[in-house]
DNA sequence: CCTGAGGGTTAGAAGTTACTAACGTTAGTC
DNA sequence: GACTAACGTTAGTAACTTCTAACCCTCAGG
């Protein structure tokens, strides 16, 4: 089997490895609450503007934030809509998780009951 | 500003270095459905066992996985317990976002309105 | 035109990651 | 004990990421 990526899965790729950086979490937690400007969100780092403006970048690029324009001031603001995909893989997995666990009680109920039928469909 | 991360913080950050693997997500889709071990996994993909073994030993470490030894073989199991921090990350950034966008409609009604005071929070 | 403020982009250093090959370990079989 | 099967671990390498420093772009005012 390789790995075969769907639309969905480079989505949410992208949105997992930019939220795998905690200083891009960080931001996009600054900017979840309020729409700020670049330099703002630099301000709230001990990195340089360079740095942050890269992870702008990399945060835009993943569908996570906005960026508007304001004269010469760049802001931007969380989009919700970019966590969608990445919430529906989380659902997935539990699901399936939970129906594994849920199967594996079922297993052993039904070797101590002999009951070789018993499997949840 | 620093990064000062809490207890859920941890938790969250190496959930998400796990998942940002595009290997790491295709094992944890297949041991989610069904308990596998370590050989069948790394039959499923085109890379060495070392590997294979390597990205299990990052899931188990993250909290995703869980091993359970039977005899000479090591089998692995999707932990549905490890995602609930990174959920709730999730659950809460889409709280704050939309609560932004909510507030900017507000804004928004109150400039047409002529009502400077008109703010949420 | 020029200047200054606000920001993005490029080049390269330093650190991290994902991989392969070789070796070590544990459980069962003869 | 000797042998095999099934895995993990270590050493070393190639590729990628994150960061800083220097440079370039765009908008507003004079």
């Amino acid at each position: 089997m390789n790995l075969r990526p769907d639309r969905g899965e480079l989505e949410t790729d992208a949105a997992l490895r930019a939220l795998a950086e905690p200083r891009r979490r960080a931001i996009l937690r600054l900017v979840a609450r309020d729409e700020l400007a670049a330099g703002q969100i630099a301000a709230a780092f001990e990195v340089t503007r360079t740095a942050v403006s890269q992870h702008l970048t990399v945060l835009k690029n993943a569908g996570l934030l906005t960026e508007r324009r304001e004269g010469t001031r760049r802001l931007y603001r969380a989009r919700p809509e970019g966590l969608t995909g990445l919430s529906q893989f989380l659902a997935e997995m539990w699901a399936s998780s939970l129906d594994v666990a849920r199967r594996l009680v079922e297993a052993e109920r039904g070797i101590s009951d002999a009951d070789p039928t018993a499997q949840a469909g």
